[in-house]
DNA sequence: CTGAAAGCGCTAACAG
DNA sequence: CTGTTAGCGCTTTCAG
């Protein structure tokens, strides 16, 4: 019923193997003999059996892509880029949502290797243990994770620079005359928040004795965000600049403001961390630090594909600059003597 | 290098037929035989290799899913809804972006068919033309439309009332005692818009002559509600309540009214479409006509699934209910002699 | 430049 | 219940 290339083999009065050296292999036809056979392919509506292929080559011609949620804008993009860059290379993805369930990660990761993907971007769910980490390399298949992991260097990865988003945020808060500032963040253990927090932290220090930071750590979520400012409030009221962990914690905090009626920025300053896209459309619109999203999820891919072709070449662990955004959600505190230091939201390019 | 079903066989004594039983149907293996192979299996952490049973059995155990854009809210719910489904039933799916371009829609068609996905669930940018949907049929593969199209019968659909939410958003205005009102929405003969907009008027009209609607056609994003908004305060000053054609012109509508110094809803009443995420973080909370994203993505796979087990099945097609989620973005009009009517925002399942 | 033939790893009759 | 034997559709030596 669907046609093989047997079909047109015989419609064409030639092998089997000339026809299909005519369909991909560029080289050693007749280029009239070729001709022939595209115009066969054509007219019998011929449509080649890429699982066949994939059989015969030991390569599928896709990606997969494992993420908690689609639903997630920061993964949307991620996930666009990373189509994107797998299209233009011939390869299609499949996309995997894991949630948070570590269970549900592996069953898809056993499900995706039984496929045969060619390569395997992770955005790995709280971490890898050491016998999954072990489990992945045995696997032999390329993988590029999108957050760092501090346990393990031997698998390529992208991620923005975390370190230098947190200094950023709270350097701006701070050049902005904050002297009593806060990071407001999800779990612990967590390597790209911890990462966020550590270059808050250093931005503190850094400013000296007259500024005050504490880092709060709650769920990583608007929920999070919220229940985290009613906290500050309670135990910091003299807290007005807060940066978060993400801009769903961001929105979050907003939701915890409005209810205490206080004014942002009036009352309380706010940077964000992610720059999605519903930060520009609040009002008033999110200062945050600016993630390249789309560009990880790009990256991952090129990574991935250059280690499908050298498949023992080292790995690459690519980390891509952040940028504050600055819009206005912040605002300069009155009657502080004009501190220039960090006081720019200049595009600041990662290591 | 890789473990195959020989190596197992092999291993235990016993012929790859028997392993292969043993490993998928479950019927006609020697209980004791099958634990042993089971055992040998694990031990030689033996993966299958699905292509090569995809292949042996003409079915590949993935999906996909053609959509513009997973950057778009409304289809990340969607496409998440897709996934779980098609999760569930031990598919995997693989999504493709296709914008808005035809060409690339095509492309990426035929890609998916080489690779024999089981089944396809596509939102059929700007229709499909009949030569396309021709193809389509041809391919023999089972397809789900997420949108409707009135050109075909022939291909399952899965989409969300949309007359009925149009109708839902006007008739709310109108009881809220809105005398002019306006449908601003994107192009013409864009399936679920048209009968989004068809919905509109027809409230419009069932209100009587002291109730004048005008329909505006622009961009289907935030760009298009922005525009067309300065064309209706210019054309229609007298308009006191909007309805969009998605959530994303409203928030254009809203960016507009904000340069105007108008509020909402003092100085105008909104009501969205789709009800995204951030429709409800926005200020004022957006009162819009909620699509059941999600369930519609796991009733369109649902479907395909159902189609692919009974390949001679009649085309299904499913519409879902919308309703109107009422938050704080419209106001009723005062010094109107109440008018009941339609002021309810009663949940209204569709057809 | 082209044909013949041996698989890729698994399934699915068909015998036994 | 288990073994034998053909393939699935395509690629890829190896000859010619």
């Amino acid at each position: 019923m669907k046609v093989t290339i047997h079909d047109i083999a015989r419609e064409c009065g030639v092998n089997v193997s000339t026809v299909s050296r005519s369909l991909s292999g560029s080289y050693g036809v007749n280029d009239e003999t070729r001709q022939r056979v595209l115009e066969a392919a054509r007219r019998l509506n011929y449509v080649p059996n890429r699982v066949a292929r994939g059989l015969a080559t030991g390569r599928s011609q896709s990606l997969a892509l494992l993420i908690s949620d689609v639903r997630n804008p920061f993964f949307a993009e991620v996930a666009r880029g990373a189509e994107d860059a797998a299209f233009a290379a011939g390869y299609d993805l499949i996309l995997g949502n894991a949630d948070l369930d570590r269970e549900r990660q592996m069953r898809y990761l056993r499900s995706l290797v039984a496929k045969r993907v060619d390569g395997l971007v992770i955005n790995s769910v709280s971490g890898l243990s050491d016998s999954e980490v072990e489990e992945l390399l045995e696997y032999g298949v390329p993988v590029v994770l999108l957050n760092r992991l501090d346990n393990v260097q031997s698998i390529s990865s992208v991620s923005a620079d975390n370190f230098e988003g947190g200094y950023l945020a709270g350097q701006y808060l701070i050049g902005l005359g904050h002297r009593n500032v806060a990071h407001v963040t999800g779990p612990r253990q967590h390597g790209n928040l911890t990462e966020r927090a550590r270059g808050f932290v250093k931005a503190v220090h850094q400013a000296g004795g007259d500024v005050h930071g504490v880092v709060l750590h709650g769920d990583q979520n608007q929920q999070g965000g919220y229940a985290l400012t009613r906290k500050l409030l309670a135990l910091q009221p003299a807290v007005t600049g807060v940066s978060t962990g993400n801009d769903a914690m961001a929105f979050g905090v907003i939701r915890a403001l409005l209810e205490y009626g206080k004014a942002i920025p009036a009352d309380m300053s706010l940077v964000g961390f992610d720059n999605v896209e519903l930060a520009s459309i609040l009002q008033p619109p999110l200062t945050t630090v600016h993630q390249p999203k789309y560009e990880m999820g790009e990256a991952a891919v090129q990574i991935l594909l250059r280690q499908i072709a050298r498949p023992d070449s080292v790995p690459e662990h690519r980390v891509l600059g952040v940028q504050l955004i600055e819009r206005e959600s912040c605002k300069r505190v009155k009657g502080v003597r004009g501190r220039t230091r960090g006081s720019t939201a200049v595009t600041e390019p990662g290591a």
